[in-house]
DNA sequence: GTTGACACCGAACGCTCGTTCGGTGACTCT
DNA sequence: AGAGTCACCGAACGAGCGTTCGGTGTCAAC
C-alpha cells in the first residue's frame, strides 16, 4: 500500500519539504493567504505532522525569515572579504552580491520583504537587527569611501539606503527567464551604485582634494 | 438611543470611511489578514452594510490600488507639466513627485506594493498596465536626456527601475515623525537619480562631448 | 399619504482556519 | 524481548471567515 511514498513534490524530506512548500504558498498569497492544509499538502505531508516539527504556523514564517537574512548577511560579508580593500570594489562586491541574493534567493526575498507585518513581537525585533546589521554593512564602505575621498555624495545615508532598497527591489521583478541574466543585472546596478555615491573613476589621473 | 452616532473614527461617511478603514487594517496585516468584521468595527458600521457599498472584499482592495495608482500617475504627470523643458529638470521633478506621493499616500503605496498578488487576474491586469503608464513616464524623460546628451548612461531601463523602485521603497521604512521631512527626501533622491544617470552639472562649463 | 430610493442592520449560511489529541508503525539501543 | 525515540497520521475542537437574507427607519417626490 505504501506504492508511491517517495518524495514527489517536496524537495527535501520532513522539515526542508515543509519550508520549501510554505515558502512558495506565501509568496503566492502571503503568510495569512495561506493555510497550514496549503502547506501540508505541497509538502506530501498532514497537518498535524507540521507540527511534529514546527510548534506553529508563526515558527515557520520566522525560521523561513531569520534563516534568509543570515545568508543574505553571511553572502555580503564573504563578498566584502573577497573584495580588495578600496572603497569602490568593496561596494561594488556588496552591491553585487546584493543583487544576487535577491535574484538566486528570490522567494525568500520576497516573503521577507512582504511579511514583516506578520511577525510576532519577538520575530519583529530579530528581523529588524538582522536588518540593521546588514545595512550596516554597506553604511561602513561607503562612511569610509567618504572619508577617503573616494566618494563624493552629500548624504551616505540616504544613498545606501537608495542602494539597499533598489537591490531588494530586484525581487519583485527579476525573472529567471526574462532578457536579463542575474549576473549581468547585478554589474550594472553595482555601477549605478558607485554613481550614486558619485565614484571618481580610477583610470583618470586627477589628483583628490 | 441613537446618541453617540456621529462619526468617531470613520474620516468620511459611508463608502470613504469603509476605504480609509480598509486601508489602514490592511496596511496592518495584508489583505487576508484583513476580515470584513475588521473593517466594519474600524468604520463603525456593520459589515452587512459594506456589502451596499462594494461588492465584495476583492473589489474595496481594486479600488483601493487603482485610485492609488491613479493619483502617483497625476501627480508625476504634473509635476512634469510644471518642470521646465530640461530633462535633468523633468526627472527631478518626478522624482521629487514620486517620492512626495510615497510619503503623504504612505498607506496606498504600501498596500499597492504588497497586495499585488491579491488581486484577482482582471484587477491585476490593470494595475499593471497602470504600472507600466507610470514607467513610461519616467523612461521617456531618461531616454530623451541620453538622446539629448544630457544624460549619460549605458542602461538607461535599468536606472529607471532603480529610481522608481528606490523612491517607491521609502514607504516602507520613512516616518512622519522621523528626523527627515519628506521635501528634504525628496530633493535628495533627486540628486540620487541624477547620479544615476550621470547628469553632467550645468554650473561647471565643461564642453560636451 | 403612498411610493421608492437610500443607508443601514441582526442573524444566519456553509466553509475554512490553526491547533490538539490519541494514536501507529518503523527503527535503535540494551 | 522490551523500552524508547522518531516521524507521521485521522479526526476532531472552537473560532472566525466572506457573503446573503429579510428586514427597518428616513427622507424626498408625487
Amino acid at each position: 500500500m505504501s506504492a508511491a511514498k517517495a518524495a514527489t513534490v517536496g524537495t527535501g524530506n520532513g522539515r526542508q519539504a515543509i519550508l520549501d512548500s510554505a515558502l512558495r504558498n506565501m509568496n503566492e498569497r502571503g503568510y495569512h493567504g495561506t493555510s497550514m492544509r496549503d502547506i501540508a499538502r505541497d509538502a506530501d505531508i498532514t497537518v498535524a505532522s507540521i507540527y511534529h516539527h514546527f510548534k506553529s504556523k508563526q515558527e515557520i514564517l520566522q525560521d523561513i525569515m531569520t534563516r534568509a537574512l543570515h545568508d543574505a548577511i553571511a553572502m555580503t560579508r564573504g563578498a566584502l572579504l573577497r573584495a580588495g580593500g578600496s572603497p569602490d570594489a568593496q561596494l561594488q562586491a556588496l552591491v553585487r552580491a546584493w543583487v544576487m541574493f535577491h535574484t538566486t534567493r528570490q522567494l525568500d526575498a520576497l516573503v521577507g520583504a512582504t511579511e514583516l507585518r506578520s511577525l510576532n513581537e519577538a520575530g519583529r525585533r530579530l528581523v529588524v537587527a538582522l536588518r540593521d546589521e546588514q545595512e550596516g554593512l554597506f553604511r561602513d564602505v561607503v562612511e569610509r569611501g567618504v572619508e577617503e575621498g573616494a566618494f563624493e555624495v552629500e548624504f551616505p545615508r540616504d544613498a545606501v539606503r537608495g542602494i539597499i532598497n533598489m537591490g531588494q527591489s530586484v525581487c519583485t521583478w527579476w525573472r529567471s527567464d526574462g532578457p536579463l541574466r542575474a549576473e549581468e543585472l547585478a554589474d550594472r546596478y553595482a555601477d549605478l551604485a558607485l554613481a550614486m555615491v558619485q565614484h571618481r573613476p580610477r583610470r583618470v589621473g586627477a589628483p583628490v582634494s
